[in-house]
DNA sequence: GGCCCTTGTTGAAGATCTTTTACGTCATGA
DNA sequence: TCATGACGTAAAAGATCTTCAACAAGGGCC
């Protein structure tokens, strides 16, 4: 039903430690009944106390949970099975739009001279970051307005108002990438960059 | 004592996907009561019931529990102020390194005619993908090998065995991004690629 | 053997999480 | 205006998790 061994991983990552039940559970401020059940999958834990016990290893949740499904799905993608997703402005390609649960969107945009996402900031969960190919781009993070140019790179929390504008007279090219993603393709498209 | 807002976090990943507490509850099995706790704190739900409840729009457990922190750290990156860890052969220009807690790594790599990441396949935590810029790569993952070239493209789980050679006459270069972040500044180096 | 310590497991009591069922608010529309 | 439905919230009952307090198995040592 879980998807996913929770007592097994506890198992070993507590073994690969050299930790006894016992030890475990005291560290992490539980009993060692709580860690023998979890171990057993008798009993589904509390997040609360799994951080606890993760936390004295320690081990972050994210870490925990990392790899399921490690299945080898398509890897390469032709320039002409990208796909694009912007309009007549914007040339948006994603690698990887229709993969599930895939953890980043990675994206060749091209911009031609005045393209603008707009004046409405973008904000939305996640990061955001890339590099800057050729021509040049205006991007304003906050307060924060820089121009930047071939070779330069930015890297922000998507959480903050975010725009980018080409007021050069060449199109400018990046490569990006989002975590989680922020594109998917077909169905409930949602805000970009 | 958590460290990690848990109410506020799954609040805002229902949100950004225009759902109710009660269309989420009943994608996930469970009952709007239980989102509403969860999302004021009130309770510390199971692992099992965050799953159904993140399955459910979905997002990995292990994204759940990624990223903190909105601050405004350094957001633009001139081309001179990358970190660059490559050795003689290759050149890879890291964006944010220094910055703790990001998310992905993303780095502007240059490999010169001959540049091979080795016979001993790269293996490790994580999701990659990137954008090849110019020149042609080959890049073997798992049994597959490949020739890409401008514009084209791939995305893989870092835990297949992987290796990037660079076959051709001219240098190839590549933007490319991981999750999480394989690269650091300093201190413990981890592997590369 | 007998003693002591450590290991992981388990039944019952206590604490916490989940559901049931309901309430109050805010739109929409007849 | 009143009805209807969707929204988030909350008290109490039910289900699950955590602790307490044992227990049995194994190893080291006198």
């Amino acid at each position: 039903m879980s998807g996913f061994d929770v007592g097994n991983r506890l198992k070993q990552m507590r073994l690969s430690r050299d930790l006894s039940q016992r030890e475990l559970a005291k560290r992490a401020g539980v009993t060692n009944s709580t860690i023998s059940l979890i171990e057993q999958n008798s009993v589904s834990p509390s997040v609360s106390s799994l951080k606890k016990i993760l936390d004295a290893m320690p081990v972050s949740i994210s870490e925990f949970f990392a790899g399921e499904s490690i299945s080898q799905k398509q890897v390469f993608y032709r320039s002409s099975e990208l796909t694009e997703i912007g309009d007549n402005t914007l040339s948006w390609k994603l690698v990887g739009a229709r993969r599930p649960n895939r953890s980043m969107s990675i994206i060749h945009e091209h911009y031609p001279p005045g393209a603008d996402t707009g004046q409405e900031m973008l904000e939305h969960e996640g990061e955001e970051g890339g590099v800057i190919i050729a021509g040049t781009i205006e991007i304003q993070v906050g307060d924060d307005i820089q121009q930047l140019e071939a070779g330069d790179a930015y890297y922000f929390d998507s959480r903050l108002p975010h725009r980018f504008r080409n007021m050069g007279t060449s199109e400018c090219v990046i490569v990006s990438a989002n975590t989680p993603p922020s594109f998917s393709d077909g169905g409930d498209e949602q805000h970009h960059a």
